[in-house]
DNA sequence: AGTAGATATGGGAGCGCTTCCAGATACACT
DNA sequence: AGTGTATCTGGAAGCGCTCCCATATCTACT
C-alpha cells in the first residue's frame, strides 16, 4: 500500500492538493460538491494528515509537555501524581493536545531533556510540577520563552503563572472544625517548615484560633516532616501537654499520631480527635477512619491544562495564579460523627 | 532575536547547511578547523536544531507513546502505575526518546487518540498496557502496522510482542514458600478467574503442591476478585475447613484474610499463615507485616522500552514474548521469621 | 606535470503540510 | 455584451531539516 499523503487524496479525489487541505481544515471556499468528493476519499482511504508535516508547517505541534522533576518523586508513592496526570491528560484529549511526559530524576537527565522541551517547535507549552529547591528549573524554563503553567506554589512567583491548593485555607476549616466540635486543646504536628505546604498549613492552624478568638498555645505545635515516624513521634511529645485534638498536616502523619495516641492507651476521637489532610488510602485504612482534608486533585490537573491553553491561545500576558478550595471529608476520627455533644467535655 | 535556524547558524559560521548538518549530526566529511567553528557557534548561539523538521526529514520522530486504556484505572490507585511509567520514561531518558501519554478513558478518547497515534510519522513505536478486554484496541494497534509491545499478557498473543511477569512462578514460590516451612493445609484466594492474572497465580498454587507431591484439597481454593471484602469473605468459608495457611493473590486480599483470621479469634502467623501478592504499601501497614511476592514493576518497564526500541532498530521481525521473574519479600505474617521451626505443628 | 582516488563542500530537491496570491469562474447588475 | 463583485481553484513558495549528487580540493602516486 502506497503511503498516503494529502497529494495522493487530492488525486484521487480530483482536486489541488490545497482544495483537499481546504477541506480537511474546514475552511470555506470549496464548492459542497467537491468537498463531499474530498471527504469520501478520505473515508475510503482512512487517511489522517501527517501531524508532523503539519507541525512545521503550522509552526505549532499541538503537544504540550508535563515536567516531573526529581524531588517530586516521593509522589511516586502516593497517588497524587497518578490522579494529576490523569486531570492533565483528560484535559489534552478534549483540547486534542498531546502529552508528553519528562521525568528529570538526575542532572544528567535534565541537562539531555531540557534543550529538547525548550526546543523551538517542539512543544507548544509545558506544566511543570513544583518540588522542592526547583527554582533553577523553573527559571530556565521560564525564560526560555516556552509558556509555562506551574502546579503548585513555585518560590519565586514574580511572572510566573501557577495553580496552587488553598493549603492556608484547607487547614483553616480542618482546625475549625475541631474547634467548632468544642475541642480546646488543638495541637498541630506540622510538615516540614522548609516547605510552602507545611508553612502554609500551620498558618491555616493559627489563622483558626484567631478567627474564634481562640489562643494559640505554642507547646501544642510540634514540628513533623510529613514521615509517619516523624509524627509518632511528635505525638508523643505533645501528650505530655494534653491535647484534646491534633491536626496533622498529612494523612501519613495523622495515622503516626493515631498510633502514638492508642499506644499510650488513650482512645481516638473520645480522648484526642485527628484531623488529617491529602485523603489518600491510609486515611481508610487507619482505625478510627481519618477525617481528613481531599484535594481536588484531579480538577487540579485540569485546571493547569486549561490555564496554559489560555495562555498560548491569548498570547504572552500577566501571569495567572490561581488557587483552588478544598473541601473536609469527614470520617470517625474526629469525633463528629459517632458522638453527638458527648465528646464536648 | 531572531528565529535561529540551520541556515543561520551556516551564515554565521561561514559554511554551507550541508556542512553545519554534518557537524550537528557527527557525520564524518567535515574539516576539523570547520567542525570547530561550527561547534563554537552552535555553543555561543545555544542552538538545538528543531525536532520537528527533523523528525519530517528523517521519517522517525523519536518519540514512543505509552498507551494507557480505561481498564487500567484501577491501577491509578495502586503504585504500579507510576513505578511502570517511571520505568518507561527512565528509559525513554536513556535512549533520547520522548514519552507520550495516551489516557483512553472513554470510547470517545478512543475514536480522538486512536487516529493520532496512529498517523504516519508521528510516534516511531507503542507501548500499549494492557487491561480487561482490549482485544480491540490491541488488535487495531497491531494492525495499523505500528511497532509495539505490549506491558502484560494480551488476550491474544499471536504475532504480538509481550512482555510479562511470571505469575504462575510467583505464585508457585509463594506456595512453596509455605510448605517448606511445614504448612500441610495451604489454602488459596484467587483473583478473579475471568483474569490472566487470577489464572496464573492459581496454577502456580496448583504447581507448588504438584511439585512436592502432594494433593491439592479443593475446598482449599475460593474465588476472590482482588477486593479486600472479598477476601474478608473468601477467609470466612475457608476456616471452617481449618487450614494452616493461605496465599491470597494480591496484598488487598491478603489483608481482608487477615481480618478475618484475626476476628476469628486466631492468630497470625502462629495458627494460620499468609502470604500475598503485589509488594504494595499495605503489605506494611499490616500487622503482622506481610510477606508477599514483589513484582520487578520498574525493570518491567524499561524492558518494555528497550524491547520495543530492538523493533524498532530491526525492522519487522518475529514477535518478542519476555517473561520476567519475581521475587518473595519474606516478612512476620509467614511465620519464618519470628519462630523458627516452632510452627511447624 | 598529470591523473586516479580519496576527501570536502554546497546546491538543490524532498519530507508532507499550509497558505499566499494570481487567475478562473459564477453571478448580478447596468 | 460589459463591468464589477463574490466565490473557487490550484501553482508555488515556505516551514527547518537531511542527504543525494555534482563539483571542488587535496594527496599520492606514476
Amino acid at each position: 500500500m502506497t503511503q498516503l499523503t494529502l497529494k495522493e487524496i487530492a488525486r484521487l479525489a480530483g482536486v489541488s492538493r490545497t482544495t483537499a487541505s481546504r477541506v480537511l481544515n474546514d475552511q470555506p471556499h470549496v464548492r459542497s460538491e467537491l468537498r463531499e468528493r474530498v471527504l469520501r476519499v478520505v473515508a475510503e482511504t482512512r487517511y489522517h494528515p501527517n501531524p508532523v508535516a503539519r507541525s512545521l508547517a503550522l509552526q505549532e505541534s499541538r503537544m504540550i509537555g508535563l515536567v516531573v522533576p526529581r524531588s517530586v518523586h516521593s509522589f511516586f508513592s502516593d497517588p497524587y501524581f497518578p490522579r494529576l496526570t490523569q486531570g492533565i491528560a483528560e484535559a489534552c484529549n478534549q483540547y486534542d493536545y498531546t502529552l508528553s511526559l519528562f521525568l528529570v530524576q538526575t542532572p544528567q537527565d535534565e541537562a539531555k531533556v531540557l534543550p529538547k522541551i525548550t526546543s523551538r517547535g517542539f512543544l507548544d507549552g509545558v506544566v511543570v510540577q513544583v518540588g522542592q529547591m526547583e527554582d533553577h528549573l523553573i527559571a530556565t524554563l521560564a525564560d526560555s520563552g516556552l509558556p509555562m503553567v506551574v502546579a503548585g506554589r513555585p518560590e519565586i512567583t514574580e511572572g510566573i503563572s501557577f495553580i496552587d491548593v488553598d493549603n492556608v485555607e484547607g487547614a483553616r476549616n480542618a482546625v475549625l472544625h475541631l474547634l467548632k466540635l468544642g475541642r480546646r486543646r488543638v495541637a498541630t504536628i506540622t510538615g516540614g517548615l522548609n516547605t510552602a505546604v507545611g508553612l502554609d498549613r500551620k498558618v491555616g492552624y493559627e489563622r483558626a484560633h484567631a478567627e474564634m478568638g481562640l489562643p494559640c498555645d505554642p507547646a501544642l505545635i510540634v514540628e513533623g516532616d510529613f514521615t509517619e515516624n516523624s509524627a509518632y513521634q511528635a505525638m508523643g511529645r505533645l501528650l505530655q501537654h494534653h491535647p484534646d485534638a491534633v491536626f496533622a498536616a498529612s494523612d501519613i502523619m495523622a495515622v503516626g499520631a493515631i498510633h502514638a495516641i492508642q499506644h499510650h492507651g488513650l482512645n481516638v476521637p473520645r480522648d484526642i480527635a485527628v484531623v488529617g489532610y491529602d485523603d489518600l488510602p491510609p486515611a481508610l485504612m487507619v482505625t478510627p477512619t481519618l477525617t481528613t482534608i481531599r484535594q481536588p486533585v484531579r480538577r487540579f490537573g485540569i485546571q493547569t491544562v486549561t490555564t496554559l491553553l489560555e495562555l498560548l491561545k491569548n498570547g504572552p500576558q500577566p501571569p495567572r495564579q490561581v488557587i483552588m478550595g478544598t473541601e473536609i471529608v469527614v470520617r470517625e476520627s474526629c469525633g463528629a460523627i459517632l458522638a453527638e455533644g458527648a465528646n464536648i467535655s
